[in-house]
RNA sequence: GUUCGAGUUUUAC
């Protein structure tokens, strides 16, 4: 049952579409009852092609073999209206998984919000983190970062900087994409020094920067005024042994 | 400490 999902999410991986729907309808007519997540990897291997209605299709074979939809195949099908802008089909879907009497998870919530940003509607989004917060969710860095793009993209970069300082004090979870995101705010915001500043703080953390992090700090500092810095990013990253272009 | 799903850089008109 695990191993048959995991193998699932393999076959999605290489994009086997035709192979996965074989394996899938072969073992139910074997008379297994092959797990929702097995069904979910097919969902999402059609939804990072951007072929929706081949997704909506296996959607409808799993209620057909009563085997019933969990929060994760509507968020992923949610993921894949928001990833073609079809952004009243993403929220339609979020209305469909509550109807379904399922509950939102904090990915759900996750990719709603990145529905909201993208609508630019921060009330809504702020709405939003309140209601999962009440449903007695923590916010993590996901939903933060995605709050902080949505300041930013509005041209709100004090508000975004207190979000960032507001995550901190509440103690939610950082990453490094978290990170990768604010230093990319403070490149727009024309503040390579910030940049700089949170590059450091995000190594004193432990955090690992990444290809994204030297690439955004590296964007930073050329924009920014300061090509002559970039050689010294050139060396941290020749140092780490990051396996960048 | 049990990875099926959400957020990040660049991208030639």
């Amino acid at each position: 049952e695990r191993t048959f999902s995991a193998m699932m999410t393999v076959i999605a991986k290489e994009d086997k579409a035709d192979e996965a729907e074989r394996v899938l309808t072969s073992m139910a007519e074997a008379g297994w009852r092959p797990t929702a997540a097995a069904f979910n990897s097919l969902i999402s291997l059609h939804v990072n092609h951007g072929r929706m209605s081949a997704a909506l299709k296996v959607l409808d074979r799993m209620v057909c073999l009563a085997i019933h939809p969990t929060t994760a195949t509507y968020t992923t099908i949610m993921s894949g209206y928001a990833a073609q802008g079809l952004h009243q089909e993403a929220l339609n879907t979020f209305l469909a998984l509550k109807e379904k009497g399922l509950s939102p998870d904090i990915v759900t919530y996750g990719c709603l919000l990145a529905v909201y940003r993208d609508l630019r509607r921060i009330q809504k989004m702020e709405d939003v983190i309140a209601e999962l917060k009440r449903e007695g969710l923590a916010a993590n860095s996901v939903i933060y970062s995605t709050l902080i793009q949505a300041y930013a993209q509005e041209g709100r970069y004090d508000e975004a900087e207190r979000v960032f300082e507001g995550l901190r004090v509440e103690g939610a979870s950082v990453d490094v994409t978290l990170y990768n995101i604010v230093m990319s705010v403070h490149s727009r915001a024309g503040q390579p020094f910030k940049a700089v500043a949170l590059f450091h703080s995000l190594l004193s953390l432990g955090l690992v920067p990444d290809t994204v992090t030297y690439n955004t700090l590296i964007q930073a500092l050329s924009v920014g005024g300061l090509p002559g810095e970039v050689e010294k990013v050139h060396r941290h990253m020749l140092q780490a042994n990051c396996a960048c272009d």
